[in-house]
DNA sequence: ACGGGCGGGACGACCCGTTTTT
DNA sequence: AAAAACGGGTCGTCCCGCCCGT
């Protein structure tokens, strides 16, 4: 699914907090594949190269490093959106058909967004807030669009913005999880493509 | 997602075995909402007002609850499913369009398997086996359910069928999904028939 | 100290729930001899001859053990308390002769509210206010006996109760650490009755 | 926090190092509070605004720490003792008074010692030895000062000096762990006082 | 057959005091 | 003065046997 959260408050230290990064980016890699309570601390520590106490000394919680995790995704899907996006109306949608050729490069955020959509379902978890609003704003996101096209009138009047919102997300967030499944063999960017051209044709006159 | 795999013994024995019964029930409900490594068996004894001793009489493993709890989910798709897709080609494909009021009736178990498919992405879990012959299982009966309706002259000849069986695939998976972050206000089933209605559309002469 | 405080719910079982016993006995020892803190749940175990585990199965917590040892100390104490105190007045205050040999005969309960007092000084402690009660239990309960004395025309009118009470249970605590720090070489029961028929040659007229 | 105590540093080596007296500060005030086991060096470098490297820079080991506490505090407490006891005999003795307003003024190190001789009770103490000479140098002091009277025909021949002393001891240690759970209400120094009052009357011919 | 008391081995996160490096 | 890393623990949880009542 798109990235739309957070305005993320960035390392000040600026250069070679190499540590930390390493830390983060094993994280994030075994979270996608394990799942966050499949990931123990002393996992983590182990790629890296640390022991457990080494890696507390840079994050003092397991909750610490599931967050800076997300936030460095976050950030990392935020850039990219933003240029993706920039002209909006039919020509930003147009252009989220690159959204395919982005996951294919970014395998393991792509798998921790999974996994974390599918701990945050119940309503208790401590996710569930937080999913919740992602959803809610990437819905918002792609509604505005159509909407700003409609304007422009480069999309047909009667569409219904918000069904059409739900389901190219919808199809997104499934089609990846086919992609996993198939051994990363169905080749997601064209199919991707292919999607939204077929899209494009029903939205415009 | 649609479920299609694994024939499923059947429980033989006639006598009302409840206690087991309740176990299943609350295991599927648990595993569902904290996950499988989340959900522990004092946990679902709990729920059932038995110890975890208790439990472990009828179930002598934790992985066999998890069988039981998803063989149980199978067994009770396939029936729906089976007089869901009798007729058919393009008949068996416009049905699919009650998939949402199933989902509906069945939060629990639908829970369930997406954090089943989100705990298989790994190729190296022990689900993940599982869940990539269940995508290709439904994924060819998609494909299957077009190729008859072509062959019946129902559906265009140059449909892509592959794409299309994943697409349907990639929306059921996604839309679920905005269903439990909605808190489950989205109107699932309408949105469903929706896109079925669309998809008619599409795939007809 | 003398004990004085809560009725104390009483093992329900009656009969034969012997490890619980031991652990409580075993930590209690513990307890006195190295402080809360420097007993760890593992030692507890050791002693009694089983794992962490098996001692976390009867007391799920360590605060858990800590209280039954509490209760349990407590109970036997307030038992030999009240047999020794119940004629009231200036007979059961020579009573109180009789402590210390109590006080010798349980040394590792003895030991361990030593350390409690100890532990609960600090307001912020969660063994402040139980201490604090404690105390002010004990106080009161000397108070009262002086009074009875006076109004049975036992003990002299002018005496001031409240600083007698005072000064009577903080020799009981103080000379108690002298007999640990002489290595129990100090004749503590002697001591104990010798203060006690100065402070009634005191007391009466 | 700053320290607001301390009466008088005395450093002998002249340089003003300031850092390590606000860590023995800080340091007595919290192993007296929480017990020796139960502070940690992070809990000192933070209320003296340093981190554990900081504090661990002047202090290399924890046991450093404790020691510096301990002396600093025996130091005050010698300095004090030495003039009050100077005279020797009786007058000694009932300068002794005066030790209640000494501990209401000093309540952080007062504290630290019942926490020491809580903690050096199990004769296997690191503190043990310590605690044991500390009482038997208190012990004989005050036997000295009871036999200088008895020469000098202060004080009456038929005591016994060893019991009396034991009962001065006992009755200090014991009244100030009252004045703390007293919420320090008690009146500490009046007590005191009236303590010696009488013991003198009992001592003298 | 069913249910539970009791016990344990493995491991979870997190902490603590320390040494090494900057 | 502090940052980085670590070895050794601490409490507590989890899954699972063993054995004893009904």
């Amino acid at each position: 699914m798109l990235a739309a959260n957070s305005p993320a408050p960035a390392r000040q230290g600026g250069a070679s907090s190499t540590t930390v990064d390493n830390i983060v980016a094993a994280a994030t890699e075994l979270f996608g594949a394990r799942g966050l309570r499949g990931t123990t601390i002393a996992a983590i520590a182990h790629q890296v190269g640390l022991t457990d106490a080494g890696v507390l000394h840079h994050f003092s919680t397991k909750s610490a490093i599931i967050e800076a995790a997300l936030e460095r995704g976050l950030q990392q899907e935020l850039e990219q959106m933003q240029e993706m996006l920039a002209p909006g109306g039919l020509e930003a949608i147009s252009r989220m058909a690159q959204w395919g050729a982005v996951v294919e490069q970014n395998p393991e955020f792509t798998q921790l967004q999974i996994v974390l959509s599918a701990e945050g379902l119940g309503a208790d978890s401590p996710f569930h807030a937080y999913q919740s609003r992602r959803y809610a704003n990437v819905h918002n996101l792609v509604v505005e669009l159509i909407r700003e096209g409609v304007d422009r009138g480069e999309i047909r009047a009667g569409i219904d913005a918000d069904w059409e919102a739900s389901a190219v997300i919808a199809y997104l967030d499934g089609i990846r999880i086919q992609w996993f499944y198939s051994g990363r063999q169905l080749p997601l960017a064209d199919a991707v493509r292919h999607y939204f051209e077929q899209l494009i044709d029903r939205l415009t006159p």
